[in-house]
DNA sequence: TGTACATCAGTGAACGCGCGTTCACTGATGTAC
DNA sequence: TGTACATCAGTGAACGCGCGTTCACTGATGTAC
């Protein structure tokens, strides 16, 4: 702060600083009231501006709320890309994408929560999505050896539609494998954030843990 | 509505009436907008009546949400206990969660989504939680085999702290099954209605499908 | 059967509030010569 | 180094809106004798 900081200009920090400032406020008012009671007006009182000031570092509201989103993405993708990098373990993923869950619920709940009613993301933010996709495909990819060749309905199924791996060449088993985690994981952890584990005694993290357990083994098992 | 019905006199059938319109409104609202935008003034207003009136039949907007929630729940004990008395297998269960999920995601939402801020739900409801919850675990507990015997680490943690099951007498394994049935289910569900799968080009029924056949077998299962 | 009364649905005005957003403007900060 | 100018952050007033909720009131419906 003392020093000069890139090839910025004065102003240029000076913006960015109180853009980086409007969005952590904005972050606090979601933790406390929700993403939809998101407003301006009180991020401007509360910075000590009047509210038409914000107007100077976003559009309106749908931008701030799409950089937001946009941000969630992106710490998510490098939360789960950090611990990709030292052993793609799908242990590992689904350990980093706990620990930024619990780190802000309300961040989890904008990424994968109840759908804002008019918003559509943008291009560049689904794309961060397949990025965080295709860092689950290669762990479930190295997971998955030659044993698992045999192939469930499913797994025919999804042989057939697999353009949403984006040309990935994981195997079916993976790609089964790679669905699965994201939509148990999701499963215990939405539900844990949301409160419907308080009152019930045990303790959700072991309930994940279970889980991961069960996609280290094979995601169709059947019995017998 | 020609004939008397119950014992009610014709202003309470009427009052039960407005009630009920009242309530469908806001289901369409609901759809239309997500839970957070519900106004009593718009719906007076599409009922061709003044907002006050509305304070003749809910105290409030509050009262007005909690007995949308309330009547969410129950509709979906009732198709889960319907389900249930036929042969209480767990794929019969999950067909009948997942047709009710898909007859109104937003209702799906209002009872599992993001949790609204300042909400609290009251103790009727949270009984109908557990109503829900020991269909469940009748189920479970069928399908649980003599063969089942071997503990899983959750499942002796779930042993120890079971007092969620409210006294029901399902060994370990069944609780763990009916856990898991309940967040992978959800997992599935959620995202799928959030339109987290929109693009890509698989169908999320077979996923859900293939997660009830993965729930058939062991839950706990781990690979060899 | 008719009359007096009580009940209750619904209205319209009002209160106070906060929202997103626009606009013309002030004053400070940076830039060019 | 000093002066003239351009840039840009932030203000305050205003617009139009919708919200939940209260209150005193009208008019219709039902009830009791």
């Amino acid at each position: 702060m003392t020093q000069a900081e890139g090839g910025a200009t004065p102003r240029e920090r000076y913006r960015a600083q109180v853009r980086a400032e409007i969005k952590e406020r904005a972050w606090e008012q979601i933790a406390t009231a929700g993403a939809s009671a998101l407003s301006l007006n009180a991020i401007a009182k509360q910075m000590g501006m009047s509210g038409p000031a914000l107007y100077r570092y976003f559009r309106g509201r749908d931008e701030l709320i799409t950089e937001l989103v946009r941000d969630a993405y992106r710490s998510l993708a490098d939360a789960v890309g950090a611990a990709a990098k030292d052993g793609a373990e799908v242990a590992a993923l689904a350990h980093a994408l706990r620990e930024w869950a619990l780190a802000d619920p309300h961040r989890y709940f904008l990424v994968y929560g109840t759908p804002v009613p008019g918003y559509h993301a943008p291009d560049d933010i689904t794309a961060i999505a397949s990025e965080i996709m295709a860092l689950l495909l290669d762990a479930c990819a190295g997971a998955v050896g030659p044993a698992d060749a045999g192939a469930t309905p499913f797994g025919t199924h999804l042989e057939e539609n697999r353009e949403w791996a984006g040309g990935h060449p994981a195997p079916p088993a993976a790609l089964h494998r790679a669905l699965a985690f994201w939509t148990r994981l999701h499963g215990v952890l939405s539900l844990e954030l949301a409160g419907h584990f308080t009152g019930m005694r045990f303790d959700p993290a072991q309930l994940f843990a279970a889980e991961v357990d069960a996609l280290a083994g094979p995601p169709g098992a059947r019995g017998a």
